[in-house]
DNA sequence: ATACAAATTTAGATTAATCTAAAAATAGTT
DNA sequence: AACTATTTTTAGATTAATCTAAATTTGTAT
């Protein structure tokens, strides 16, 4: 048996360490959860006892396999949970994630598998982020920040970084939005900035915070 | 701020004391949550003090109309979500009760109100029980236990009392649903058996348990 | 090699929810 | 009215998850 406060522990090992695959402090997770580094070292001496994680004093943690196919499965629930929230029931984007922090702990085999097909097997959810199949596997796409993309070539929007609400809605206002073909114009040395071309019409400066929140996949220079 | 604890206990609290309008003893409510009594004594307390509750020591506790709303809201939750498992994700009257026990706690205005809305605003779960509407409000119908109809009367059966799977699979396997038309065809003094026509065809003698556990409209006698 | 700052862990306390065992109140019966 | 069985409450302890403050370890910089 396990509990949701494990699970979200667990949960955030898992991305803090790149979908399990590093080693992360104490303090890292603290801070993510909002919590202080001593509950922290509390709850992974718990996970490891119950063999979700390995742990050595003072070095850090990172999940064992047992510990990676719960995350996934955490993982998997909340990106179909925000699939379904945006698909059948009208949220935007920016509505999502917090009631998908609770659905994420609801625990029914059966539910998550119809819920899957109803959505017709989602690949990712509505920030671009990929969705964990039933065994915990992830298909990587080869992404990279918009701010990596050098002048005059084009990629499309293929996710967000940063999915705080405020950067979702200047997303909407600016009409960028995932599928959106974006060219770089032109970088600006000074402060980072670039001028990108929406579509194909739309014309419009972004910062460096912008250029560096925004995935996209580069096409082929032509 | 509420917990999910104390909304478990205010919608037994509901439920006990039929939709809020009784007195509940401490007793009846450990029963349905298997607890001890000594724990639902400090927990009435602290409702109480939230204001959820009315309670004098040794005198059984009432919700307040604020306990009153919470409740509903329970409930109602409860029930869109058991109505959304059978007509969206494909599951049978059996398997809903424990999902829908985790879904109900789930906190978002907006979702309980699309959600009722993706299923056309259903007035009846899928055991037949009235879905309280956003104020609280239930529409009550005038239901009664197969076991009080007269020989030779005929109902349509519009709800169980026992939510058991044993039982509702035992009626799936007779081939009694929501909606079938009952004949009470005879009665048997000795054991309080007796034999229904089911839909104009089918016979078969049901036993005092059965009876008792299923609610019809007593239909216009001819 | 030492000193220091930052990160981490330990020790001890708190809160919510639960339990067992004992005490108190209530209700039914003579 | 007194006795008794049942119900309910109190007292004290436990577990999960958290916190603060103090102690320890690590890593970096002189
Ligand atoms: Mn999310
Ligand atoms: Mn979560
Ligand atoms: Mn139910
Ligand atoms: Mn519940």
């Amino acid at each position: 048996m396990i509990t949701l406060t494990e699970e979200n522990y667990i949960k955030t090992i898992y991305q803090l360490g790149r979908y399990g695959t590093l080693t992360v402090s104490t303090n890292s997770i603290a801070e993510v959860l909002e919590t202080k580094a001593s509950s922290v070292t509390d709850m992974v001496k718990k996970l490891a006892e119950k063999g979700y994680a390995n742990y050595k004093r003072y070095q850090g943690v990172s999940l064992t396999s047992k510990g990676k196919k719960i995350a996934a499965d955490v993982v998997r629930k909340h990106r179909l949970w925000e699939v379904f929230l945006v698909e059948k029931l009208n949220f935007t984007w920016d509505e999502v994630h917090d009631i998908a922090e609770q659905l994420e702990h609801i625990k029914s085999e059966k539910l998550i598998n119809e819920l899957d097909k109803l959505l017709d097997y989602p690949t990712h959810d509505p920030h671009g982020d990929p969705i964990p199949d039933k065994f915990g596997d992830i298909k990587k796409t080869d992404k990279i920040l918009l701010f990596n993309l050098s002048e005059s070539s084009t990629g499309v929007c293929v996710g967000v970084k940063d999915t705080s609400s405020s950067f979702l809605k200047y997303l909407d206002k600016h009409q960028i939005a995932l599928g959106s073909k974006i060219l770089v114009v032109s970088r600006e040395d000074f402060d980072d900035s670039m001028v990108i071309e929406i579509n194909g019409s739309v014309k419009m400066s972004i910062s460096q915070t912008v250029a560096n929140n925004l995935f996209v996949k580069e096409e082929a220079n032509t």
